[in-house]
DNA sequence: TATTATACTATACATAGAGTTCGATACCGA
DNA sequence: TCGGTATCGAACTCTATGTATAGTATAATA
């Protein structure tokens, strides 16, 4: 890609990023962003067609990262947590969170977090699905697996926002925890 | 209140439910509601003072009645259900959502579901709270209060959603089975 | 280095929706 | 019947969206 098209999509994230830990994605205009990413406003429609657009390129680019750091290595960090029978996948989740990849936390626990978690959820979802062998049985045979397979997701997405709200303050293993006592 | 005020304030309602069940909130204007209300501009702006004001006014409605509802009479439909250690009161609200009481379903189950059902979960909490001793003291014992009570109504709102979703298929009872086996 | 393609800038413009104002009219409650 | 008030309708201001265009800067290529 264009050195100039990577610098213009990039000074937009990050006007956007900055806006959204502001106020309400509903009441920034494409004025506003231009203006943060110093950049002429033929050039934002260049890139892309509305601002739902710009939220969903962003989404995606956040998401697929913490996603596929997630899952393409997650024998790497074995060895420093208990790999037990629940998979650490969700631990691993956890700490990339914790560590704020590219600033995602401060979009998830804005007052736009609803808008994230919903795209959060989407993904999660599959990964769910791949690891639906390490959750109990217990409960998986008395249940719809699709019934399954979505309180599982939304659990870990309200886990995640309660410890977000909570300003961070348990360890992602604490919260693990939580998550896998709760499911 | 005078009468053309309720009516002036009902037909706005009706019509912005009407909309609602056919578009995304963002996407409905002032102009829509009143020319589906058949009403004035500056009556709509004499009753509420934005469109989100008007969402609140709606959801204040919708909800507050649905959570009278099954908490006012909790005891009048004791006989019909089994009324165990849980408690009926989910059951009662499932029932009633799905007598469908002022048309909530059409709003729940349309692309606006989330913007309704965080209201929903508003409600829900305090009554999570008040129920509170009827659920497993298994988990509870092991998990923060705030965290046990968030996932709890969670979980409720996730149940309603997936129920919904399948077109309401399952009987109020199998849906409330379903939701304690998961909490 | 000279050429070509394309990304960017700045400005202007058409369009649409939000919210306000005000005089005239119709309706309510007493 | 009468005073108060809700509504109507239309015009108006503002703000934001999205498009069009002509000129400039920069990247890739030969």
């Amino acid at each position: 890609m264009d050195r100039r098209q990577r610098k213009t999509r990039e000074a937009i994230f990050r006007a956007f990023i900055t806006l959204l830990a502001k106020k309400d994605f509903a009441q920034i205009t494409v004025g506003e962003i231009i203006e943060e990413a110093d950049v002429g406003r033929a050039t934002f429609y260049a890139h892309f067609e509305t601002k739902d657009f710009l939220l969903k390129a962003l989404c995606e680019e956040l998401f697929c990262h913490i996603f596929d750091a997630a899952s393409d290595h997650p024998s790497e960090h074995r060895h420093i947590f208990r790999c037990d029978a629940h998979g650490s996948v969700f631990w691993h989740l956890l700490v990339h969170l914790q560590k704020n990849d590219n600033g995602i936390l401060e979009l998830l626990s804005s007052r736009n977090n609803e808008l994230f978690l919903s795209y959060f959820k989407v993904g999660l979802r599959e990964l769910v699905i791949s690891q639906l062998s390490t959750f109990a049985k217990r409960k998986s045979e008395k249940l719809p697996e699709s019934f399954w397979v979505n309180h599982i997701a939304a659990t870990f997405v309200e886990t995640v926002k309660w410890w977000i709200e909570g300003g961070l303050k348990e360890a992602p293993e604490t919260i693990a925890e939580y998550f896998y006592l709760a499911v």
